[in-house]
DNA sequence: TGACAGGACTAACGGTGTTAGTATAAAATG
DNA sequence: CATTTTATACTAACACCGTTAGTCCTGTCA
């Protein structure tokens, strides 16, 4: 039994379901062995150990968050590109949460890889502000607001803050990224 | 060997510090307990589990905010009120980086006690806010929003995000800021 | 055909939270 | 004061976790 058509590509896909299933925090080698029909030794043949699978998550996070972003923009620029981006982030973040997780938890700083591509997710919303034309420092501060402002949204109603008043989390989310589009507007001489 | 003088409450106190000292990630019961001078299971005649302790490291980071905020705002209000208090937001976060974590991570989705001393953290820094005399609904929406910026920030930044341009990211906090402060004089007729 | 290398295996280590059962000292009751 | 009860510590064990060392089989290549 010495052959059994397992590749590190393999073991990556299967992981990056298996975190979506189970959650972030459940994912475990030795599940992730069982799924693949193996015993869990033996996926060290093939990975340094669960750090690489982490990783790996993260990237295919990033990844699928550029494509989202990359759809939801299209061949378009302006106020509703802006809107339907910024949403789309949203959709993304609720819809895919443990993968989501796994791209904000790696810790970028200590992995050029990950920033680079957590960088690179956020490009084609970034290119949307860029054509506003505004003055390229407040871009990047805006820019940075505004990433912050959406992951800590999504972060914080995720995990249940934001229910005790009855006002609706879809209506302050509307009104976040009208918010923050009117002030691009204004940093671009409108 | 039959009584320690242990207690919920000193075990409580302890486990904040360990959580703190070694990392929400890296807390464990073991040892919590060789800290108290007692084996693992006897922490069992006192707690219900390490879901509780997790619990009461994250009630006592709501505490420790409210406080924060309350010192940052004083007995005043207004725009330096305001920005105080989101700079000690900032600064509270990247000081206790893993209580913060804690209060952050704990689900407040299936638990009221988290909910309600969450939502009572920000009531200092909300306080401010209503002063200035806007709608309520405008109000919650604002007061969402901003919070979920500051808690991306903070969050984002300290997992090593938000570094690959030279522009410094105090300055981006400031930017941020400031132009929430505008928003709110915005929303409340200047 | 024989040697080699890759990829699977078993067994084990030290770590985690948790439970069951036991002993003992303190507190409560007669 | 003596006895019973209760509280709190203990040991031992279980099931999980990631990881490593050593072994064996099998497909490939000289």
């Amino acid at each position: 039994m010495a052959q059994k058509g397992l590749s590190s590509a393999h073991i990556m896909e299967e992981a990056v379901r298996l975190v979506e299933e189970r959650g972030y925090d459940n994912f475990s080698l030795r599940e992730l062995a069982a799924r693949l029909d193996v015993r869990p030794a033996s996926l060290y043949n093939h990975i340094d150990g669960i750090g690489e699978i982490n990783k790996a998550v993260a990237m295919k996070a990033a990844d699928m968050l550029n494509r989202t972003l990359t759809e939801a923009v299209g061949e378009r620029e302006g106020d509703e590109a802006f809107l339907d981006a910024a949403r789309a982030y949203r959709s993304f973040a609720d819809g895919n949460p443990e993968i989501y997780k796994a791209l904000i938890r790696m810790p970028a700083s200590e992995n050029e890889d990950i920033r680079r591509a957590a960088f690179a997710s956020f490009e084609p919303l970034r290119a949307v502000i860029k054509s506003y034309g505004a003055a390229e420092r407040d871009m990047i501060h805006f820019s940075r607001a505004l990433r912050s402002a959406m992951h800590g949204f999504v972060e914080l109603t995720s995990n249940g803050f934001m229910q005790r008043d009855t006002v609706s989390r879809e209506e302050t989310y509307e009104v976040l990224i009208h918010g923050y589009l009117n002030v691009l507007k204004g940093i671009s001489g409108k």
